[in-house]
DNA sequence: TTAGCTTATTTCATTGAGTGAAAAAAGATT
DNA sequence: AATCTTTTTTCACTCAATGAAATAAGCTAA
């Protein structure tokens, strides 16, 4: 049941206190006069507004501007130590912790591994120690901690803080945000993981500006989130972006979802594992996807043939993205955007091939690597993400 | 490049108006008390803001509530005679026109052939008359009309009133709505046909409240529309919803659209009548959809066969949808949902067979045929949609 | 018929956020 | 030190929402 926006003072305030505090974030360092112009503010509410904003630390001033032939202007910029927050992203085997600054800039990093008993009240115990441990070793006043951002891998209810469903811990509708928030006295929001990724992008990252785009991510799995509308999108109850999931052939064999002839199976890393493990004896047979690229950079043809199989049926599925939703921008990431020219290439031919008439024009993809550090700033994401939000999307947005 | 939402009283003021208007058409009739409650506008506000929209003729009072101890309530309603829309729908051979009232109700139905002539100003002109003699036919009064919407299959830049490409009529970035506009004097808007029948579904049908859905058309080509976060979804240059050119099967045949193995090539009308006719003499082969389920109807198994086939690739076309998707609600429309039995069934089975875990769980589906006076209602919802658009909307909302 | 009761709706003083003109501040140049 | 230009703040004004109080409207029961 959505909400409508309702008018009244105090959203006029949140609202252009919200702008103000976002187009300095968006441009660096700012004077008053050019958040007159950029924001359409008058000049009364622009003083006013920082005033509030630089008394709550929110806003620095920072030195001058050039001279232009009078008063210089005083340039303003988000205060880096207005606070910090925490992301937290569990892997398989790993937690991953970082904490970071207003802009997402890694202060501290941690990595732990992952308790072998999956009780959600060890993990949650394990959880919570990395936080208070990473925030100490840090230096960093832990009144200054804002939230904490965790990334799952699985399907998630953000709204709720629940965690549906994760494969790799086994939990179904654990209360996580809730468990943790009572141990840590903080808020702390939960995401599924490629959202945390696409939250990033769009506060940090290549997304920033741009009003629809995508995030596809390659690794064990195949993943994906959008920013439709300038809004991360949650479909109906948190389910959506089951890229991996999509049938490439439906005779084809059996994924582990159960279904047949998922994407998933046919292009993901242990799908190229597998299609060169098999045809080979079990000494020198690829364990990784790290053996796969070596072999084929050694020139080993079986190992070229399963890594470009891969990247064709990947373009076939960035390109389903591109007829049916026609973003402006793809980012395609994950763990397994590393062997370029013999996965990548034959992706980027694959979706120019199958992408309707010109719809590819007004696309632009733009292919980069993750690593532990980047799921860690975007669980840390989520955090700025709720400071920086719209107050329209608190509000709940409804025409 | 977006423009960030300002506040100010003019703002506020808008958002009220239009919230109160929204509020009244939805509910359909309405007292003050009850605007209070759900608007959660202070009474006075409601008072006001009543009391001008009925000024201005948009509300109008009609009767009473119950009796519940007091005074009773007044009840507010829209006043279906405050405007008209005329919405044009450009068909292959065919032109259609229906003049309607503000809940997209047709007063008025008129149905032309196209000019075989497909120069834009014939077509225009045609446009243009087909308008004025069904509102003198209709008896309402021309400055009631609000305005013309025209829904055209292709691409289309609603923003600036053109069509990009037209396949039936084989224009190209034709300022079709400028030269509508300047004879008619009236706003003229212009959008894909199937993005015209996803908004009236937003405005008057399944998908009123429902934040986000999609809408299937199936017939000569198959198309997709999408409302997320409420609004109509827009891809980059207008671009998207190709579900029809999402590829099926890379080995498969080439499509009218000149890759391989599109969905539509496998599951639109035209490939089920192919697939009859290639194993028929010419005689009794079928010619149209229908003929194929008389076929189909009469017991041919071959008819069935193709009807079947068609079905399951629709359906895993569906699966890809709710996969990446999840929309709390599908339509699925068209001319081509008639055959139900031998076609529809089967579509929804493959849809279950292909979606992922329980996704399918949160998502309704809804099979609706589509005629005439569906697409020109969908091409006069345009202006409805203007009218009762979110000034957020318009303000441009970025967050 | 009318007083009394309840609920609906309007009125009105108050609040506070943006607006924009005018004042004040600040720095450079002469 | 006076002057010029630009930046920033101040301040009187406007207008929309708010919510309490006043008014309106209808039903019931004496």
């Amino acid at each position: 049941m959505s909400t409508f926006v309702r008018g009244n003072k105090d959203l006029i305030k949140a609202i252009n206190r919200n702008l103000i505090l976002n187009t300095v974030r968006r441009h660096g360092a700012l004077s008053r006069t050019q958040l007159t112009e950029i924001s359409r503010l008058s000049v009364g509410a622009v003083s006013q507004i920082t005033q509030e904003l630089i008394k709550d630390a929110w806003l620095l001033e920072v030195g001058e501007g050039d001279y232009t032939g009078g008063r210089r202007q005083t340039l303003l910029r988000l205060n880096p130590d207005a606070g910090c927050a925490i992301g937290l992203k569990l892997m398989e085997h790993r937690i991953v912790c970082a904490l970071t600054d207003l802009e997402a800039k890694v202060l501290r990093y941690q990595d732990l591994p992952m308790p072998v008993d999956h009780d959600p009240m060890v993990i949650v115990t394990a959880l919570t120690e990395a936080v208070e441990t990473t925030v100490n070793a840090s230096g960093v006043d832990r009144r200054k901690l804002l939230g904490v951002g965790v990334g799952v891998a699985g399907v998630t209810y953000p709204q709720t803080g629940i965690v549906h469903y994760s494969p790799y811990l086994g939990w179904h509708d654990l209360p996580l945000a809730e468990l943790m928030r009572v141990r840590l006295h903080l808020p702390v929001y939960i995401e599924n993981d490629v959202n945390t990724l696409t939250l990033s992008e769009q506060l940090f990252g290549a997304g920033r500006h741009i009003e629809n785009f995508v995030v596809v991510t390659i690794g064990r799995g195949i993943g994906m989130g959008m920013v439709i509308n300038h809004q991360l999108y949650q479909g109906a109850k948190g389910g959506m972006g089951e890229l991996g999931h999509i049938t490439f052939d439906a005779a084809g064999p059996m994924c582990s979802c159960g279904k047949h002839g998922c994407l998933e199976a046919f292009a993901a890393d242990p799908a190229v594992i597998a299609y060169v493990r098999h045809s080979r004896s079990a000494e020198d047979a690829p364990r990784t996807l790290e053996d796969v690229i070596s072999l084929a950079q050694a020139g080993d043809a079986l190992a070229k043939a399963a890594l470009r199989r891969s990247g064709e049926i990947l373009g076939i599925g960035l390109s389903t993205i591109v007829n049916l939703l026609c973003p402006s921008l793809i980012i395609v990431s994950g763990e397994g955007v590393v062997a370029g020219e013999f996965r990548i290439a034959p992706m980027m031919d694959a979706l120019r091939a199958h992408t309707f008439n010109g719809l590819l024009d007004d696309v632009q993809v733009i292919v980069e690597a993750t690593d532990d550090h980047a799921w860690a700033r975007g669980s840390a994401s989520l955090v700025m993400g709720k400071l920086f939000e719209s107050p329209l999307i608190e509000a709940g947005i409804a025409v």
